[in-house]
DNA sequence: AACACGCACAACCGCGAGAAT
DNA sequence: TATTCTCGCGGTTGTGCGTGT
């Protein structure tokens, strides 16, 4: 095929674009639209070719670009959605709202990369580096810590990833659906923190799957979010407290949605092998509403490898001697130390 | 003051998919 | 159906700027 590389045009420029090529641009698309990327820069008057063209405008020029530093929520969404998709850029700005794949992959380069390394994180594939795990040498707390969040983070994106997964082929919308229901239980979330508690994170990450979950069955559990409500956290304290944590309500679902939760769960813990000699007979988790916390307990005093998505799980339960201490414990040495990164 | 180095970001490049012919 | 064209995507490069020596 003989396709022409348009930097191979001889007598077109490169390089930067000027103030002057900018507003040439910028005028002959705002009167006429781009129409073709090809043909524009001759009507346009520009000695560019179309494709540095469209490039120019897709990535500078459009007046729907938001431009200037990340926000700390835009971090997490970028990194969330990387864990889900990969480099797909565009996918990832596509839930960005004004910023482009250009700038995101650049960010991520020269920003975010970085700091999951720094954290121990091989960005790549979110895992935690086993260099750094089999490192006999180092400081065994942080190293402790940075296991669980990495467990925590795998478990949760492999959950997340499987409900999207299912989710999608039920209905090629669904995906979408489940991010727009994330960002509007965001912004309502955010609009409550505004107006109650200030909050150091608007997101409580630990909702993710809950949320994907709830894009699966939107009308039958309807009340599902209410539980763990952000605004009892308080991030502001450098060590905080988690007040009221547990207000998770299986009352009414409970052994309707038994299967699911148990889904969610197998997807939190992939080898369910502490949840079979701590929850029943069946070798699952029993999702009865006042035995999760037992449950949990039992798990983690069984296996501290598995609590961390388990800590953040923050159930409602009969014994919140034990709630506070396992999510003073864990989350705040752990999941904090995430999200604050 | 001059140079080296690293960082951030815009721009370039090549490829593949899909539309048009 | 085959070929050509256009566009979009993701990886890479180049350049300007700030900082340290």
């Amino acid at each position: 095929m003989g396709k022409s590389q348009c930097w191979d045009e001889a007598g077109l420029k490169r390089g930067p674009w000027t103030p002057e090529e900018d507003q040439k641009l910028l005028a002959y698309i705002q009167q006429h639209g781009h129409g073709s990327w090809r043909s524009l820069p001759q009507k346009a008057g520009l000695q560019r070719c179309g494709k540095s063209c469209r490039l120019r405008w897709t990535n500078y020029l459009r007046p729907d670009i938001k431009r200037g530093n990340f926000s700390l929520q835009e971090d997490q969404t970028i990194i969330q959605l990387h864990a889900l998709l990969g480099n797909r850029w565009s996918a990832i700005a596509g839930h960005l709202p004004k910023r482009t794949d250009n700038e995101i992959k650049n960010y991520w380069n020269t920003h975010l990369k970085k700091r999951l390394s720094k954290m121990g994180i091989d960005p790549v594939t979110h895992k935690l580096k086993t260099a750094i795990l089999s490192s006999a040498t180092g400081d065994s707390k942080n190293l402790s810590n940075l296991s669980h969040v990495a467990q925590w983070e795998k478990a949760r994106l492999q959950a997340e990833a499987r409900l999207v997964k299912e989710a999608k082929s039920r209905n090629q919308n669904e995906l979408d659906y489940s991010l727009e229901t994330q960002a509007q239980i965001l912004k309502e979330l955010n609009n409550n923190n505004n107006s109650g508690h200030s909050t150091k994170f608007a997101r409580p990450r630990c909702l993710d799957i809950l949320r994907a979950w709830q894009s699966l069955l939107p009308n039958q559990y309807d009340g599902i979010l209410s539980c763990g409500g952000i605004s009892n956290i308080n991030f502001l304290n450098s060590t905080p407290t988690l007040t009221n944590m547990g207000t998770m309500d299986f009352n009414g679902v409970t052994g309707q949605c038994g299967s699911e939760l148990d889904e969610v769960f197998e997807a939190l813990n992939p080898n369910n092998a502490g949840f079979e000699e701590a929850a029943d007979d069946h070798g699952d988790v029993d999702i009865d509403d006042g035995d999760v916390s037992d449950t949990w307990i039992t798990q983690i005093s069984n296996s501290t490898e598995n609590y961390v998505g388990i800590s953040k799980g923050i159930w409602e339960n009969n014994d919140d001697h034990h709630d506070h201490e396992i999510n003073n414990k864990y989350f705040n040495n752990d999941v904090l130390k995430f999200l604050s990164f």
